[in-house]
DNA sequence: TATATTGATAACCGATGCGCATGAATTTCA
DNA sequence: TGAAATTCATGCGCATCGGTTATCAATATA
């Protein structure tokens, strides 16, 4: 003997057995009375045995009935929380957000975009994983995080999607009185003959930095070699040189107060923006926070 | 979203989590590689979410598959247990027997009957409520009892039905040497000119004896009115007088050396049997219970 | 480049579930 | 007492669903 019944099989029996009347629970469990009364003779007979005994003036479940309800009720409800788990998860209010995203990028873009998305997904765990660009990479296509913010991959992968979404120009940074006279944009040969502090040789901004003199055909000796923007910002800030960094990275540079200029020839842009693993659907809460992070995006364009 | 999965899709869509790979799943599911797919389909569908990201050489749990999987798998295991809970009550091997009986066919027919139901059914509980005739048919009108041992009710009633087990003549009993000589049967008349110990005015037996002495014409007063057998017992083996019972109370007469002979002109016979609710059905227990009664009551016969 | 494997799709078909109309049994009420 | 009303069961027609077989498309393998 193998019960095997629906939810929707258990449900209709539920309303009988509350309701008592075939009439009643037909219209509770929104179907007409003949299709419950076929769907109640269609378990009795899966079981062999009648869950009601019924004259056409009183329907009193038989103990198996009773046996049932108990079973049934219990089911139901087990089914009705599972269900709406699922709902959850799949509407996007609860599961798990893994970000690896550069630090630049994840102190501009993750705060603003972390507290709206969680007004109103509480139950959303958010876990933000800041590293250098290959670091991120490795963590997207490795599965350990679902979404990666960094600049455009040098190498596309085909195993990683990349996305834009918002690029930053570089502009020299300096203390406010040592920027040349003028409002408009600068040359990168502003740096011939300043000292130039350097990022790290692994970081983004380094590397696009070197890019430029390199373009550009200068010879500029990087200094020091900073792995944070904050010991950048406070060596710039103290007089010990001037740097080149993209605008969105002032704010990380500490409480000081420093000048910007755009760069120009070459004009250098950071493309910054996410990168998800290629053939891969994404949970839905990150779905959720992937179009959280293009309005917070656009709303820094 | 009303997610209203069948333990069916739930179950087709375990094996191609647990397989990963929908021929393998089919074959485990029991249906061809077509029909999964759909199945597969028609419940992402009902999603508006892929529940796996495949290619025709992989084929890999989406996060909502992987959330799906870890309801699924307890769900299911929910339901198997719940399908297995009704499994043992509809098959008598769990739930409860109510049984109120007359007290000497409950001494009689009772104790075997339980003795060998138990047998492979230690998880039924049984309760066994014995009172005289009126209370057992209460008992069993009101509910309380499924079924009831007793003699055939004088007053059918509509809502009980009864149906005899085995009937059970009256003999006289009296100590060895204080019957009559010869081996035959004895006439109710018999007993003038003994002192009869006669049964509490209530009693079943009481009745019938009542009856007996009517029937025959005879005045034989009745001294004591007791209403235990085992009292009925120790005044005949102490001599006070000699007495009237159906056969298979002797036992409960005592530990006596009794003799036992069959009365007759009339012969009265008490039919004992099962009365049960008219209209209701059983539990599953309570039918075992009752064919087991049967059993014992034909090795008795 | 040919072959094998694997999931998706198409076409078809029987089973199932539902609603409507109706029947049968029983209570209610005139 | 008999007609009306109530309530569950049944017959029938129809749409839907789930299943199978045959086949296609994509990809790994030899």
């Amino acid at each position: 003997m193998r019960m095997n019944f629906t939810p929707q099989q258990l449900t209709a029996f539920l309303h009988l057995a509350r309701s008592g009347s075939f009439g009643e629970a037909a219209r509770l469990h929104g179907v007409s009375q003949p299709a419950l009364s076929r769907t109640i003779q269609q378990m009795e007979a899966a079981l062999g045995r009648r869950l009601f005994d019924r004259t056409t003036r009183s329907v009193v479940p038989t103990p198996t009935g009773l046996e049932l309800r108990r079973i049934a009720e219990a089911l139901v409800a087990e089914f009705d929380s599972a269900a709406d788990d699922l709902a959850r998860f799949v509407e996007g209010r609860s599961g798990r957000v893994a970000v690896a995203a550069l630090p630049s990028i994840a102190a501009v873009l993750l705060p603003p975009a972390i507290a709206r998305f969680r007004e109103g997904r509480p139950d959303v765990e958010i876990e933000v994983r800041d590293g250098l660009s290959g670091s991120v990479l490795e963590a997207v296509s490795g599965g350990g995080a679902d979404l990666g913010l960094t600049i455009r991959p040098p190498h596309p992968q085909a195993a990683l999607v990349y996305r834009s979404l918002l690029s930053d120009e570089f502009g020299l940074v300096c203390r406010p009185g040592d920027a040349p006279g003028g409002e408009g944009p600068l040359p990168w040969s502003v740096f011939q003959g300043r000292p130039f502090i350097a990022m790290a040789a692994a970081s983004s901004v380094r590397q696009m930095t070197d890019a430029a003199f390199l373009q550009a055909g200068l010879a500029v000796p990087p200094l020091y070699g900073c792995a944070f923007l904050g010991t950048v910002g406070h060596m710039v800030a103290t007089g010990l040189g001037v740097t080149a960094l993209p605008r969105l990275t002032l704010s990380l540079l500490g409480p000081f107060d420093l000048a910007w200029r755009r760069l120009e020839r070459p004009v250098m842009r950071r493309s910054m923006g996410i990168v998800t693993r290629a053939g891969r659907s994404p949970a839905p809460a990150v779905l959720e926070f992937l179009a959280q992070l293009e309005r917070q995006a656009k709303s820094l364009r």
